[in-house]
RNA sequence: GCCCCGGUAGCUCAGCAGGUAGAGCGGCGGCCUCGUAAGCCGCAGGUCGCGGGUUCAAAUCCCGCCCGGGGCUCCA
């Protein structure tokens, strides 16, 4: 059956003559409706009566979304060359008819068998008009099947949330009450519904922030990084690294880009629906890296292995990553065209030594994000895995649930459609109720073979390793889009936003009262950067008050006022962001303290002037 | 891709029943040397995104394009 499915602001027909064999009664004049779905149907030979629900069902759907409830049915012969016989036409065309005004809807119908003269005004918006194809039979060669579709199908998904108790249950009879998030993770995931909000809450921070803009002379979704957007990334990027090797990652750099028609590449290029960017030079065709996958693994295809060196570890974190997402799809530092990803694969014997380093994997991503600044309450952790998978390491999956100690939503395939049987993430909801994913983990099964990754076991026989991929932290940009959008919701509940300490691009500001106070404020600088304390002083004249102001604003986490009475008394008054107190300290004490924040993390100056008076506004 | 919104000084934005530009911030200069979230005065900054049209006259109205953002969607 074809139907032209249109959404009118009005149609009119006038029955004029009869023209079939079969035709209906009918008053000749012009009917009209108004506001309206017209179905222009063309009923074809092999069609039957086991259509009508579905066809009904799509038109009701389409209609509850435009907010109308006319239906005008309109038997329409010239969509087809395969004509059904006029009698079984009408009678579909009946049935269509009796099932829409079963359910509710005013349904008119044309005539059938008339010469009838048609005007249609059809409403201009881009769903208004639509091609309907409907077939019991399976589809010919040559209407080619769409092979999303086809991929759709057979990723049917079954929905679970497990409990660190041991529980499966049906997310459809999960109480969410204490759990808002994970249920807005699970609506995300599954309804793709999604609040309307303005313009997300991180985009306008990382601007008045100074850490990153767009750029207008690139492509969208690459940013520019201000200095202190710089220096916020780096740190990010080196604590993460430092942890993946702790861990026993082999750090290495691998090219952005590759070739199109690299064997191994082409068949995993063609599976992922990611567009890529393309670069051409005079003979051949280069994609950029979608992730760290292809340098990785085509450097373990020519590693010489063997079961004494497994479980190992290859790391890299890409700095960029490219995937081409629709223009619409791009969204301030949630996702971008260009990021940067920190990945660590490990190369392990089977599935035993997969599971196990899978549980370190986990408590790696957990401390990551515990050392960037979120907690595990700021996430929702989503599991999804393959029936058989299930079936068979039922344990390791609570295991991980356990470790994650929070209920977890989980989807289950039928079927492998994708090249790992497991797969986790962390998800970070925003302000938006959108849900962005941070960490994660999957074992792949398919690639060692794909790459020809191999490792010489015990026997003496050549086989294919397992292949864990991980990124412990997720995209670096991300990471910070995250910090930002906690600090909105602590913004919300009118607490004062900051960044972790460590990350701040300024750990202390310095505000000397007076013009004569800056002498004792420069040596107080030089003793704290002895120390690595990111220090600046603002020498500018200005007031005090002003001074604060910015400082505050800046979202600086000391804010040490000097002048006489802290010359003579020999202690500093500091503004404590934290609490929000002006506490009174010696330097040791504030050097201590703010030591204590930068403990374990990397350290990097500002490169900006040290000196405010010095220092140029950026946009 | 589609829909909506936007593009005016370095920034944020006002002006848009047509008469050819304004504020605040920032910058610069001056006064003030200052005690915990914006001291005061002055000055200099603009092909009003681009191209066309209507008009005596266009930032303002019309058409086309470019760029950005948000939402929706992956659907000729």
């Amino acid at each position: 059956m074809k139907i032209l499915q249109l959404h009118v602001d009005y149609v009119e027909y006038e029955p004029i003559q009869v023209e079939s064999s079969v035709y209906e009664e009918v008053e000749k004049k012009t009917y009209r409706v108004d506001d309206a779905l017209l179905l222009l149907v063309s009923v074809e030979k092999d069609d039957d009566e086991g259509l009508v629900g579905e066809v009904v069902k799509d038109s009701i759907d389409f209609m509850n979304r435009m907010k109308i409830n006319k239906l005008v049915l309109y038997p329409y012969a010239h969509l087809s060359t395969e004509l059904a016989p006029p009698l079984k036409a009408f009678n579909i065309i009946k049935k269509m008819k009796e099932e829409a005004s079963s359910n509710n809807v005013e349904v008119y119908s044309a005539p059938f068998g008339w010469n009838k003269r048609l005007v249609i005004a059809v409403k201009g918006h881009p769903l208004a008009e639509q091609l309907k194809n409907y077939s019991g039979r399976p589809q010919s060669r040559e209407e080619t099947v769409s092979k999303a579709l086809l991929m759709e199908e057979k990723l049917k998904s079954y929905w679970f949330i497990l409990t660190p108790e041991g529980g499966m249950i049906p997310v459809e009879e999960f109480d969410f009450t204490s759990h808002r998030n994970l249920e807005y993770l699970t609506r995300y995931e599954i309804a793709k519904s999604r609040a309307v909000l303005e313009q997300p809450p991180h985009v306008q921070l990382m601007r008045k922030l100074k850490i990153a803009d767009y750029e207008s002379g690139s492509d969208p979704g690459n940013m520019r990084w201000l200095p202190k957007g710089r220096l916020i990334k780096s740190l990010l990027e080196q604590y993460v690294t430092s942890k993946v090797i702790e861990y026993g990652g082999v750090e290495v750099e691998t090219p952005i880009m590759y070739d199109m028609h690299h064997p191994s590449l082409e068949k995993y290029l063609h599976r992922f629906p990611a567009r890529q960017y393309i670069i051409r030079t005079e003979d051949k065709e280069y994609f950029l890296r979608f992730a760290a996958c292809f340098g990785q693994f085509l450097m373990a295809s020519d590693m010489v292995l063997s079961y004494r060196h497994l479980p190992f570890w290859l790391y890299e974190l890409t700095r960029y990553s490219f995937r081409r997402e629709k223009s619409g799809e791009l969204a301030g530092l949630r996702r971008l065209r260009a990021f940067t990803m920190p990945d660590v694969h490990a190369f392990v014997k089977d599935i035993e030594q997969a599971k196990s380093e899978m549980k370190k994997r986990l408590k790696l991503s957990l401390e990551v994000l515990e050392g960037v600044g979120l907690t595990r309450d700021d996430v929702e952790m989503a599991i999804r895995f393959t029936r058989e998978f299930y079936e068979e390491n039922r344990e390791f999956i609570y295991e991980l649930v356990k470790s994650f100690g929070k209920p977890v939503l989980a989807e289950m395939w039928d079927e492998r459609f994708f090249y790992f049987v497991l797969k986790w993430e962390f998800n970070f909801i925003d302000g938006q109720r959108k849900a962005a994913a941070l960490s994660t983990d999957q074992i792949d099964v398919e690639n060692a073979r794909q790459y020809n990754i191999t490792y010489v076991d015990e026997d003496g026989v050549e086989k294919y390793p397992i292949i864990l991929h991980c990124s412990p932290s997720g995209a670096i940009e991300r990471v910070i889009y995250a910090l930002l959008e906690k600090a909105y919701f602590t913004m919300e509940k009118g607490g004062k936003p900051m960044l972790p300490v460590w990350l701040s691009p300024t750990q202390v500001r310095l505000i000397p009262i007076a013009e004569r106070h800056l002498h004792d404020c420069m040596n107080i600088m030089a003793k704290l950067e002895e120390e690595q304390i990111r220090v600046d002083l603002d020498d500018r004249e200005e007031t005090v008050d002003k001074k604060i102001m910015e400082a505050e604003s800046e979202w600086i986490p000391y804010i040490v006022v000097f002048g006489d009475k802290e010359k003579e008394k020999g202690e500093l008054a500091v503004r404590v962001r934290e609490t929000g107190r002006i506490e009174y300290m010696k330097l040791e004490k504030l050097i201590e303290e703010v030591r204590k924040h930068n403990s374990g993390k990397p350290f990097k100056p500002l490169s900006l002037p040290k000196l405010l008076s010095k220092r140029p506004s950026f946009k």
